[in-house]
DNA sequence: CTAGTTGCAAATCATTTGCACTTGC
DNA sequence: GCAAGTGCAAATGATTTGCAACTAG
């Protein structure tokens, strides 16, 4: 149970009840992308109430320390997911607002040859897909 | 010059000044790429002020109108640029904010089979590069 | 001890909305 | 003339920041 601690400590940040909290949540929830406010109701309902102030400086530092991907969506709030190892990419139910990740090679290489050929120098990218999932469609 | 006219009539909408003003900026303005503010700054230059609140009414409009596209790019504004015949996706320069469009067939086809795979129908998607430009890996 | 961290409330930023006033047709 | 459109100021929602109180090492 620990592991956050090393964690954070690798990352250069001092060891504190908030941070380890919200470590936690992003490690345990079920939903692998939460908003700034999904991980502030975690912790509400946790019993550990942190302020929302601090919930935003928290992932804000462990996105600078790479432990964190932050993603800005369509409709303005930010959602975050635990860097993961392998990188995806995500499709979005515009619907229903569930999350699907996905990887392709073929786009990947893809989208290095063409900042090369453009002369950029790729330090990110997002490409996110937004449609009606199966279960939508049929719903509604 | 009344080419605006029709478009907005096309659209539905009726044609007032302040459309047909927004609209025109955006036609002329060398960069195709602006936000709202970018839009009501550059109307406050050529002595035809409008209200922010409109500018931001009116993009809204021209957007559900399929005439102008917003994109999300990340850092908080929407930007908004004429719906363009040939869809293409950006590379945008973290450095300098310069924007290059591409587009790329492979990648396209890529994006729709994923989703059917997954079971989306898909409505919408974007794929933005971030990176560093030629002048700017130069320049600093 | 003391620099880093947190909580809370106030501040910002982009965008939206309520409402009285104006304008296109 | 009247519904649609606009300006302005106040409301909103997400995120940030100032500052005094707290805590890890």
């Amino acid at each position: 149970m620990g592991s956050e601690n090393q964690e954070l400590r690798k990352a250069g940040l001092k060891v504190t009840l908030p941070r380890v909290k919200i470590l936690q949540i992003l490690e345990n929830s079920e939903r692998k992308h939460m908003s700034a406010d999904d991980v502030y109701l975690a912790l509400v309902e946790s019993e550990q109430e942190v302020g929302l102030a601090t919930v935003y400086r928290v992932l804000t530092q462990f996105e600078g320390a790479g432990m964190v991907t932050r993603h800005n969506f369509e409709g303005g709030r930010s959602v975050f997911e635990l860097t993961p190892e392998d990188h995806h990419d995500h499709i979005v139910c515009t619907s229903c607002g569930k999350i699907r990740e996905f990887f392709d090679e073929i786009i990947e290489d893809r989208q290095v040859e063409i900042a090369e050929k453009l002369g950029f120098r790729i330090t990110d990218h997002s490409m996110n897909l937004y449609g009606i999932c199966e279960e939508c469609q049929a719903g509604s």
